[in-house]
DNA sequence: GTCTATAATTTGATAGAC
DNA sequence: GTCTATCAAATTATAGAC
């Protein structure tokens, strides 16, 4: 129980290292090798504490697909209204995506290499997400003449490709807009409330 | 799955494979002898035409590389009006990702593996996309008070995110909506027109 | 040019000392 | 629990016959 703070247990430092080591070079490209030395232990303790390779991936994969998709339902299932609802999905996942930049494009990677066992083992259980209310609102919502005439399908896809690709695409965007970390960071730092405004620009009366 | 046609030569049979392959698997998860297999000849042929597995891998990522960007540039750079070269953009690049669905996540998930090795070798050259005059005509526009005020850097952003994203996310897209290929296509379909009019809809007075 | 056979290297995984 | 040493399998690459 009592644990030095300061001092990280060997598996969690594993299990940051792994994070590290399997979100930049993928579940293909990462070395066991390269855990350990960034752990710095040794290569024999990883299977020590998860039996393989394809173990250890799997922890920081679902771990990270958690990350990505359950909090989507959180907003969608809300009780706000429409605009709100907007704000509050920009805001709270792009702080999410800003705070692991290297999720999305690692998450997305990974499942598209092996669709099949994604849907199984990530969403077999509760975890799918349900955009049909966040759907039938915004179809109500043109029904009633509160919004323009506009798909919901659409209008769920583009909210959340102007959340999420940017960040899928961090190193092409800077270095073709010329943009270091910190210009990067106020970059979606202000997409926060710029990407809400655009959505609602386009579909308020 | 493309058949790879009997009378073309072995080094385009390899090609074709190889880009299947590296598409599908990325660098580090495509094995040799997948794309030997692929190509219906002898590994040790794959090591005759191309050196190494680097080597022919090079040779498909520059290309996939150049299908994905340069043709920005064409649009960015014409003569037309803000509002035709949105509609333009959506309608040409949904167009060419309908027809290379895998490009994208392929690219920008090697471009992030190895940013600097990217930088120099595909934009060493004359390929750098140039948004520069593009957002120079925003700003016009917004300044002479023809579309509402709006950063242009986010909305060049927007635009490309709108455009590139569902097929990064195709899978998860397709699961999650419960598409089957037949609709994704119809879906991309809908959105050479839906996305430029939701980005001028947004931006118009 | 194309093949079979094999070398050389990398890498996930285990054995066993402490 | 943690380490060193090593195995076994996978994988890139080459040699050499035809």
């Amino acid at each position: 129980m009592d644990k030095i703070k300061n001092e990280s247990s060997a598996e969690e430092k594993i299990l940051a290292a792994a994070k590290k080591v399997f979100t930049s070079k993928g579940m293909a490209g990462a070395r066991m090798q390269d855990i350990a030395d960034e752990a710095g232990i040794n290569k024999a303790l990883l299977h020590y504490y998860f039996r393989s390779k394809e173990k250890l991936f799997e922890v920081i994969f679902f771990e990270a697909a958690q990350k990505l998709f359950p909090r989507i339902n959180l907003i969608f299932e809300s009780n706000s209204t429409l605009f709100e609802k907007i704000e509050k999905f920009t805001d709270e996942y792009i702080t999410l995506m800003s705070e692991n930049p290297y999720l999305p494009l690692f998450v997305l990677n990974e499942v598209s290499k092996n669709p099949e066992v994604f849907m199984k083992k990530i969403w077999g259980k509760q975890n799918i997400p349900q955009p049909q209310k966040f759907l039938t609102q915004i179809e109500r919502e043109v029904k009633s003449g509160n919004i323009k005439k506009i798909s919901p399908l659409h209008l769920l896809i583009n909210l959340i490709s102007m959340c999420i690709f940017p960040f899928v695409a961090k190193p092409m965007i800077q270095f073709t807009l010329g943009l270091d970390e910190m210009q990067f960071r106020n970059v979606m730092e202000q997409r926060k409330k710029e990407v809400a405004k655009f959505i609602i620009d386009s579909i308020k009366k």
